[in-house]
Formats: structure tokens, C-alpha cells, sequence
RNA sequence: CGGAGCGUAGCGCAGUCUGGUAGCGCAUCAGUCUGGGGGACUGGGGGUCGUGGGUUCGAAUCCCGCCGCUCCGACCA
């Protein structure tokens, strides 16, 4: 994409509204606009993030056996009074009427509809197990939205719902999402720690949250050094073996929330190998059990010709949110430093003198060969350029000035590091590419 | 939901206390010069002062209602 032409707007100031670092991150760079309380538009760089994300979080849950299928975000209420929680949700629920006066509902989960769409099919034991999963836009109506995308209103979730015909199938299929959440999150370039959470108002009794560790993160996280040093792509899971010593080998050491926070538990961890640090919940797995196929009527013929009822899980990640959480915990005074797997382009080919022959075929040379590139094709001074580019965040910059057009070089920036060379066209390639 | 604050040009803000017909920086447009970390000069364009009402000869400014947004706390994917 040429700059010249593409709508990458940046601001040099940064709004009044926004107070952490994603979010000003996010608004200079160009990547959301606001356009009420919590809710955002994306723009073309925030909305190539966005899919980045959801493409990793796509092929790992394709991988762990999950199937995507796309609910919609309009809900009928009848659907929630059947599990009893159209009263028992709150105002957190955004309702609405249709012109019929008939109760509507913009869905926050979908547990429900789920159940309700699988209820249609399954028949026999042998239609289980399954695994369902849609990425969608959710609502729920924040008392107080903040933080930008971190705490929207209105955000895009991936939402997971297995059916298991006995407890045990259950549990492994709430193995298969508890490794495939840490492959998702360690391919996008994050550290995520699994750690025993509260249930909440979903039920069930078996439950984790997925956390990145971020020094703006919102809340206070305990864990053991050790498991932050294991390595979540080290070897991939063979999704149809036992999953138990794979993932007991993650919950074994010692990780928590403050709310779940044991500290006789935390004295066992030596000290020299204990970290807290700030955090940001990125996903969340539940076992629930019977909760929902109980109370909806949902129930297949066993293999003795009795009726059984499947036990449920569900699987969350905040794909929007992640797009913010990335950046708490990738970004400097500058700007954002995208890792590789999420960044919105490859590298930027920036030309210091548009118009100068040598510079213009040297950069056109560069942005053809790198796929995914952006070329600042400008005719601004080098200052904005480097600014600009800093912020968006690519992690590589191509820079092509008069002197190295000349000599047939290129200057390599990578952002991340903030190291430079001097390299050969050729080389710069390599390093991009490889 | 409790507490606090803010709405003036695309963005950041001053002007409001003490009423007199709207200003600064950045951005933007035209031109000239410049050309490796947000450059300089010259000349332009752009504002229902959130909104409705009231007071007044006169309201961005004073009074009342409403709407929107933000921050702190409680709550929460």
C-alpha cells in the first residue's frame, strides 16, 4: 500500500480522552476511532491487526478440533428465559424491542443460542463430541467503559462451546482449548499465563483465565518464574492423546490473581523465582457442566438407549481486546512495536527523497519484492516519516536515502530492537523475508 | 451505581470569574525555499462556542433543563 494514497491517518497530538498507553497508541496511530462510550470503528491499520489476531485465533481452534460456524449478534429473549437468565443477566444486557414489540437482545454470549442450534442436530451419542466456535461482535453495556478497546462496550470475542457426553469427555475437550489458548497467544508474540479463576456468573466449577503480563495491566497477577520460562510452541499437541500430563505440567506451578491469590501457597515458591506483576485477561475457559443443556432440554440417546445430558464448556478469547493488550505490552515512547504475527504490515519502505530517480527505483524496487509492505511514498521531509513510522509500528523500516541509492544500499531499522544497518538490497530481503 | 470534571475549527487548548459580536499552536490549502528524525517564510480557508430555553439593548461568558464524553471508586469478558 502506498501512503500517498492509503487513509492512515496519524495525529501528532494526542487526544484528551485517552489516558493509557494503548489507547492514545492507538488513536495517534490511526488504528480505531471513537464513536461513542465504548464502541469504536476500526480503520484500515487496526482493522488489519484485528484480522491478524483473529486468523491465529482461527487456526489453532481449526487444529484443536473446533468447528466455526457465525451466530448472529441480534438474539431473541425467549432463547434466555428458557435458561432463566433474560431476568438474571442485568442491565449489563442491552434489550431491545423489534416493531412487533417482540423482546430482542443484542447477544453478550451464546451459550443459549448455541445450545438451541445444537439441540436441532444432536440425536445420538455419536454426534458427540463437538466443538462450536464463532468470532462475533458482543455488547455488553459497561456501567464504565474505559481503556479504549480493553474495555469496550461493543468487542469482538471468539466464543468456544464444546458437548461432551460424558464428564471426562468434557474434560478433555476443556484440555484441548486450555493448550490451543497458549499456542494462540504465544503465536502472536504475548506471554500468557494460565491461572485458576472464580467462576463467575457463568457457572460450572472448573475454570481458567489466560493472562499477558503488561506493566499497565489492570490487575495484580503472582506467578512462578518457572512457568513463565516454559514454552507454549516447544512441541505441538497431538489434540486426540490424553492432554492431562501436558496440562498439569502448566498448572502445577504457581500462578494467581489477586482475588485467588494464597500466599502460604506463594511462601512455597522460592523467592528468587517469584514474580508479581500487573496483568491483562485475555481469555477465559469454563467446565460448566449440565447448566445449560439441562435447563434448555437438550439430550441425546445413549449408547444403552437411555437419554443423556451432554456436559458443556465454554471458551472465550477478546480478540479486540487483544489488539490493545498487545500494544501495553509492546510499545515505547515512540510508539507501538508489533511483533511479527500481528503486525498490520511486514516492513515499511520508506523513501527520504521522493522524486530523486535513484531513491524513487530503489524504493520501488524494495516494495515489490517485500509482500505486505507499505511504501511512504510522500513527499515529506524525513522527520514526519520517521515519526510516522515509529508509531504505526512496522517492524521493519526499509530506509532508502540519496547517499545509499547511490552506493546501493539500504538502511534496516528494526523496530522492536531499534537496531540499524547498513545492508545490500539483497540482504535486507533476506532478513525481512527469512 | 456513588463521587468529580469537561464539551469553543480536524487535534491540543486560551477566552467564561468581571457579558460588548471568537483567538493561539498543530493540521489543512496555494506559493517559494529546504531536504536523513514532526523545517522556514508569505498568503489563504475553516467555528450552529454540545443542545433547548431564560435573563439582558447585547450571551461562548450569567441562570435552568437536557444530551454527550472523561476521570476516581464499586462492579465486570
Amino acid at each position: 500500500m502506498r501512503l500517498s494514497r492509503a487513509f492512515l491517518p496519524t495525529l501528532k497530538e494526542t487526544p484528551a480522552e485517552a489516558t493509557i498507553a494503548s489507547h492514545r497508541l492507538m488513536l495517534r496511530a490511526g488504528l480505531v476511532r471513537q464513536t461513542s462510550a465504548g464502541i469504536y470503528a476500526w480503520l484500515p491499520l487496526g482493522w488489519r491487526v484485528l484480522q491478524k489476531i483473529e486468523q491465529i485465533v482461527r487456526e489453532e481452534q481449526d487444529r484443536a478440533g473446533a468447528q466455526e460456524i457465525l451466530m448472529p449478534t441480534i438474539q431473541s429473549a425467549e432463547l434466555w428465559r428458557q435458561s432463566g437468565r433474560y431476568d438474571a443477566y442485568g442491565p449489563e444486557m442491552l434489550r431491545l424491542k423489534d416493531r412487533h414489540e417482540r423482546e430482542m437482545l443484542f447477544g453478550p454470549t451464546n451459550e443459549e443460542m448455541v445450545t438451541d442450534i445444537f439441540r436441532g442436530f444432536a440425536k445420538s451419542y455419536r454426534d458427540l463430541p463437538r466443538n462450536l466456535y464463532h468470532i462475533q461482535w458482543k455488547f455488553r453495556d459497561e456501567v464504565r467503559p474505559r481503556f479504549g478497546v480493553m474495555r469496550g462496550r461493543e468487542f469482538l470475542m471468539k466464543d468456544a462451546y464444546s458437548f461432551d457426553v460424558t464428564k471426562e469427555g468434557a474434560q478433555h475437550s476443556y484440555r484441548q482449548m486450555f493448550l490451543a489458548y497458549l499456542r494462540t497467544f504465544a503465536r502472536m508474540g504475548l506471554k500468557a499465563v494460565p491461572m485458576r479463576a472464580d467462576t463467575g456468573p457463568i457457572g460450572g466449577n472448573l475454570s481458567h483465565e489466560f493472562i499477558i503480563l503488561a506493566e499497565t495491566g489492570e490487575s495484580q497477577v503472582f506467578v512462578s518464574q518457572d512457568l513463565l520460562d516454559m514454552d507454549a510452541l516447544a512441541d505441538a499437541p497431538d489434540y486426540g492423546a490424553d492432554l492431562a500430563p501436558a496440562v498439569d505440567a502448566w498448572t502445577s506451578h504457581y500462578a494467581a490473581t489477586e482475588e485467588m491469590h494464597d500466599p502460604v501457597a506463594w511462601e512455597q515458591v522460592p523467592e528468587a523465582r517469584r514474580v508479581s506483576a500487573r496483568g491483562i485477561e485475555v481469555g477465559h475457559i469454563f467446565y460448566f457442566g449440565t447448566k445449560y443443556s439441562a435447563s434448555m432440554g437438550l439430550s441425546v440417546q445413549g449408547s444403552d438407549g437411555k437419554p443423556v445430558v451432554p456436559e458443556m464448556g465454554s471458551y472465550g478469547i477478546g480478540v479486540s481486546r487483544l489488539v490493545g493488550a498487545t500494544i501495553e505490552a509492546n510499545h515505547d515512547e515512540a510508539g507501538i512495536k508489533w511483533p511479527d504475527a500481528v503486525a498490520p504490515f511486514k516492513a515499511v519502505v520508506i523513501n527520504l527523497k521522493q522524486g530523486d530517480s535513484g531513491c524513487d527505483a530503489l524504493s520501488e524496487r524494495m516494495y515489490a519484492a517485500i509482500p505486505e509492505a507499505l511504501y511512504d511514498d510522500r513527499t515529506e521531509r524525513a522527520g514526519p516519516k520517521f515519526a510516522d513510522a515509529d508509531l504505526m509500528g512496522h517492524p521493519w523500516q526499509v530506509v532508502v536515502g540519496p547517499r545509499g541509492a547511490a552506493n546501493g544500499v539500504v538502511e534496516l531499522k528494526r523496530r522492536a530492537t531499534g537496531e540499524k544497518m547498513e545492508v545490500s538490497p539483497e540482504d535486507a530481503l533476506k532478513k525481512i523475508l527469512g
